[in-house]
DNA sequence: TTGTACGCGTTATCAT
DNA sequence: ATGATAACGCGTACAA
């Protein structure tokens, strides 16, 4: 028999009881349900009827363990710390891309954490998302062979994963920090100072590298004591900044690697009186930006192009699983404001 | 037969290969992957090995379908705007707590727009979330009697559901204006300001009566003409904040309802040449808000507490779905910087 | 045009 | 202590 008639049964109706109320088989409401050919019109009407009086729903969860595809039509999306703007951003055109295609995200943080990456991965996987879109931490994503050898495809945002070849979208780090390199030689700055994080991490290493090419490219060579790097919070940040303007001579511009770095120098070159004097680009663009005096200039990341790159590959995958690997490059953009176009006077 | 033995079977290996491989019934697999009693424990061993070795894990999808609670350990979260730094702090405060409950969350964006909020509400309807938590919009959450009739709670955050009584969190919206205008008083201003949104906004409406409230409180009246609402973009906010500080006599100091209203207020303040002097207390943190100059005091949201509140009142019900309903008011956090503490002078 | 039987991977029942 | 078998809600193969 079906099921219990007490009305305060808290089940969703199922596709049986509209068959029993529509008075069909099973199969030709699912027929109904699913578009296929070869009903009736007034039994549909009939099972149409029924499934609006029912308020039926079809559970979709029932359905994809039994579709050909198996296809949950959810996607896994870790990043490092959601409450972060660009994570958020990020997860944003993600979230859009993927509801474009009927898609759902489930989202988790890993707070860099590769273990509490790892356990993500696995409680996606066991909850069968189709795909798996990771902004990496750690030295070690071979863990993934396990997703990707039971059809779970990848793709790496952000930073490129190790150890596991994938599709990747990543930014223009290294062209940003150069081009605000060469902005700040347009306005006759040469002692440019950069603040970054650990080398360690992908995108700090690839802005320095910017940073040194561009350098190098003006004026031969790159001053090792205007650079600094390995810095972990804002503190740091603001100490270096310190440190590194206390020099004789002192750098005539800035270059802060990210949003911690700026946080940290801008608050230093306060202190020292000298925030309308040196010139300063930032990487990251930051809420009211234009609202600091001088407003801020910045290498803005294209958050959009970037979480809907990664969607795209993912998607792209899994509709040609065996296409080749291919990591996409987003343009980053200099917002001039005011701050970077301070001239190297005094 | 169980499957074939192909070794390219993209499929994940079941219990059932885990039964065979350990030369076991399937239930015996089952006791010892829930903790079972009743499994001698060199079986156990034998098991576990089989596990260990196929790479087994277990389908919760199939396991949720099947078990008695029917719960899928996933909830559901829609707010308006993922990319808004508010929303976003707020889902990371959810994923936290769900976390620890080892729940995964799924996250979908409304814009505001109440049929999309329908539309998500179906999707994780019918991927059998155990839980809901919304930031409403529009005026009627009515259709919601549906997702409670099939056991799923419902919890609403940042503003009440329409139509729809459920557990509820919102911030001290109006306690925090009051707050403000106290503070502003406390330094000698008597003509102070009002830009918020529009009033069919829960949070912008709560805001402006703690506004007049306390406005009341001190001088028996709030004077109409500094107060403007319905300022649906920065821009409105700029018009109207010139307009405002264009009248004779002009307020002395401003509350901003929200990050809007804030940035065109700023921005009018700076073109106006009274950034300085007008003291300015703004709803919302932001980024960076002491890299302002003046810093900008604040009327902060405890959005972790927000988030943490929600997911708690989500949980609790799923524990006890009788309990009356509950409505928690999170305390917000005036953040003394410069721009609140600048006196009325002149 | 329609319905029956089976299978998906798991847990629940009940026997052994 | 263990396992055969039903059941969950649905799609699919195939028979009617």
């Amino acid at each position: 028999m079906a099921r219990t008639d007490d009305p305060s049964d808290r089940r969703a109706p199922t596709i049986k009881d509209v068959a029993l109320l529509a008075e069909v088989g099973i199969k030709t409401v699912s027929r109904v349900l699913n578009d296929e050919p070869g009903v009736r019109p007034e039994t549909r009407d009939r099972i149409l009827k029924a499934v609006e009086s029912l308020g039926y729903r079809r559970n979709e969860i029932a359905s994809s363990i039994r579709r050909r595809d198996r296809r949950t039509a959810s996607i896994g999306l870790i990043v490092e710390d959601l409450a972060n703007p660009f994570a958020s951003s990020v997860t944003r055109a993600i979230q859009d891309f993927a509801a474009a295609r009927s898609h759902l995200v489930l989202v988790g943080s890993s707070d860099g954490d590769p273990a509490r990456e790892r356990t993500l991965v696995q409680e996606f996987g066991s909850r069968l998302v189709d795909g798996l879109i990771i902004v990496p931490s750690g030295a070690d994503q071979s863990y993934l062979d396990y997703e990707r050898a039971h059809g779970v495809p990848v793709v790496f945002v952000d930073r490129p994963g190790k150890r596991f070849k994938a599709d990747t979208v990543v930014s223009e780090n290294a062209g940003g920090t150069a081009e605000a390199v060469r902005h700040l030689a347009a306005r006759g700055h040469e002692r440019i100072a950069f603040l970054g994080d650990r080398q360690s991490v992908y995108t700090a290493a690839q802005r320095l590298a910017g940073f040194k090419s561009a350098m190098e490219a003006l004026h031969g060579t790159a001053d090792k004591r205007y650079i600094r790097t390995g810095l972990r919070d804002s503190r740091q940040a603001h100490d270096a900044a310190v440190e590194v303007f206390g020099l004789d001579p002192a750098p005539t511009a800035l270059v802060c690697g990210n949003n911690l770095a700026t946080i940290g120098a801008v608050h230093a070159l306060q202190e020292l009186g000298i925030r309308d004097r040196v010139a300063c680009i930032a990487f990251d663009d930051i809420e009211l930006a234009d609202l600091l005096r001088p407003a801020l200039t910045v290498i803005a990341q294209d958050t959009a192009a970037l979480g809907a790159g990664a969607a795209r590959l993912l998607f792209d995958r899994l509709d040609e699983p065996g296409a080749p690997f291919r990591r996409t490059t987003v343009p980053v953009r200099l917002v001039p404001r005011e701050s970077g176009e301070i001239p190297a006077s005094a």
